[in-house]
DNA sequence: CCCGGCATCCAACGACAGTTGGATATCGGC
DNA sequence: GCCGATATCCAACTGTCGTTGGATGCCGGG
C-alpha cells in the first residue's frame, strides 16, 4: 500500500513546521503541502488531491469549517480538524461540515500519527473530550437553540436592546422578550448578560475580533 | 561567539517539535531543551542555564507568568514570551513579570530567529500589534478600571444584578450603579451586556473555564 | 496651601428588562 | 385526521437598569 499524502493548513508557520516535522518522521505519511488560509487550502486539496486535509478552524479569510465543508463535498480528501479549542460549537460545526475526525493540538505525536493513519481509511477519529461533548449533546444534555433564538442573542451580544433588536428583525419587542426568554430557559440562566457568557465559553457565539 | 542556548516552555507537542525544527535550523542557535509546564521550566533553566527561554503562557500547573518572574529574578535567563493571545491583561503581567519580549505565534520563522538572537544579546522585542497595544496603554489611550470597578464589573460577567452587587460588595445598589456607569463610559459602551463582550475582548476578563 | 482630578459613595426619575399568560402555525407520528 | 411538540408571534405588569445630579475623601502639582 502507498503512503499517506498529507496537506498542512494552519495559519502559525510555527504548528506548520511541527505538523511537517513529526508527520515527515512517520514512516507511510508524505507531507504533500501546506499553506495559511481556507481559500488557498481549497485550492491545494483540488490540485494536490492528498488524501488527508489537516485543518486549523480559526484561519484568515475563508473559516476552517467553510474550507472543510468545500473540499468535502468537492470528494477529494478526509478533512481531520485538529484546532486548540474543545468548545461545542466549533465541534458541532465541524463534524456538520463533514469532518472525519476533530483532534485537540494538545495531541501527543503518536496520538496525531495515528489520528491520520485512521483518517486515510475514512475511520472517525475523535479526541476524548470532543467524544465526551459529542455524546452530551446527542443525549440531550444542552439543548439547542433555534435559529431565530441564535439571532436573537447574537444581537444581545452585540449590545442591542429589546426594541433595537425588535425593529432589526422586524418583529415587536414583546416578541423579541419572549425568544430571550427561552434563550435564558435553554442556558440556564436568568439574565442576558450571563446568557453571553455562556453562549461565549460554550462556544455558541464568537467574540468579535 | 558562541551559540545561542534555548529553552522551549509549551504545553503543545507540535508547537514545541515546530519551534525545534525552525530555530535548530538556523546557524548559531541551539536547543538545549524542552518541556510542558511552568514547573519544570524553572528546573529546567536552573540545570541547563539556558540563554533565552521561550515561554508559552498557557501552561498547566505553574502559570508560564509566574515562571517566567522566577526565571528572571534567579537571574538564569532572559525570558521571551510566545503566545497565542495579543490581549492586553496577558501583555502587561507577562512585562511586568519581567519577560525581554512578547511574540505571537503568528510570527514568521526571521521573525522568531530574529527575536531569539535580540533576545540574547539583552534587546527588548516587541510583535507589532503588542507593542501598539503598549503605547495604547501608555498614552491612556484606553483608560483603565479602577479595583472596584473591576470587582464590579467581574460580577456583571458572573450574571449578578445591581442589587446582588451592592449586598456582595457591603455597598448599596444606588453606588454600584454609579461603578457600573463609569465602566461603562471607560469600555464606550452604553449597557452591561456590551461592557462584557469588550471586557472579554480586549482580555481585562476571562471567561470561565 | 488650595485646587483639580479621581475614586468612592448616595437618591430619585424614566425607560427597559424579565415575567406571566397566551395565540397561531408547522411538522411528525399514532 | 388528530394530537403533542416546537417555533414563532404578541400584550400587560413589576422590578430592575441606566440617567441625572450630586456629596465626600484622597492625592499630587502649581
Amino acid at each position: 500500500m502507498s503512503e499517506v499524502r498529507v496537506l498542512i493548513v494552519d495559519d502559525h508557520p510555527v504548528v506548520r513546521e511541527g505538523l511537517r516535522a513529526v508527520l515527515s518522521a512517520e514512516t507511510g505519511i508524505a507531507v504533500v503541502g501546506e499553506c495559511g488560509s481556507g481559500d488557498v487550502a481549497v485550492e491545494l486539496a483540488a490540485q494536490l488531491r492528498p488524501d488527508v486535509v489537516l485543518m486549523d478552524l480559526r484561519l484568515p479569510g475563508l473559516d476552517g469549517v467553510d474550507a472543510t465543508s468545500r473540499i468535502v463535498s468537492a470528494g477529494t480528501a478526509a478533512v481531520l480538524v485538529l484546532t486548540m479549542y474543545d468548545t461545542d460549537g466549533d465541534i458541532i460545526r465541524a463534524v456538520a461540515a463533514g469532518a472525519t475526525g476533530y483532534l485537540l493540538k494538545e495531541s501527543s505525536r503518536q496520538e496525531l500519527a495515528a489520528a491520520v493513519r485512521a483518517a486515510a481509511r475514512g475511520e472517525t477519529v475523535l479526541a476524548a473530550p470532543v467524544a465526551a461533548k459529542l455524546v452530551n449533546r446527542v443525549r440531550g444534555g444542552e439543548p439547542q437553540l433555534s435559529r431565530r433564538e441564535l439571532q436573537v442573542l447574537q444581537c444581545i451580544a452585540d449590545g442591542m436592546s429589546n426594541p433595537e433588536i425588535g425593529r432589526d428583525l422586524f418583529i415587536s419587542e414583546a416578541t423579541v422578550k419572549s425568544h430571550v426568554m427561552r434563550i435564558f430557559e435553554k442556558l440556564s440562566v436568568s439574565d442576558r448578560t450571563a446568557a453571553v457568557t455562556v453562549a461565549l465559553a460554550r462556544g455558541i457565539l464568537r467574540l468579535p475580533h
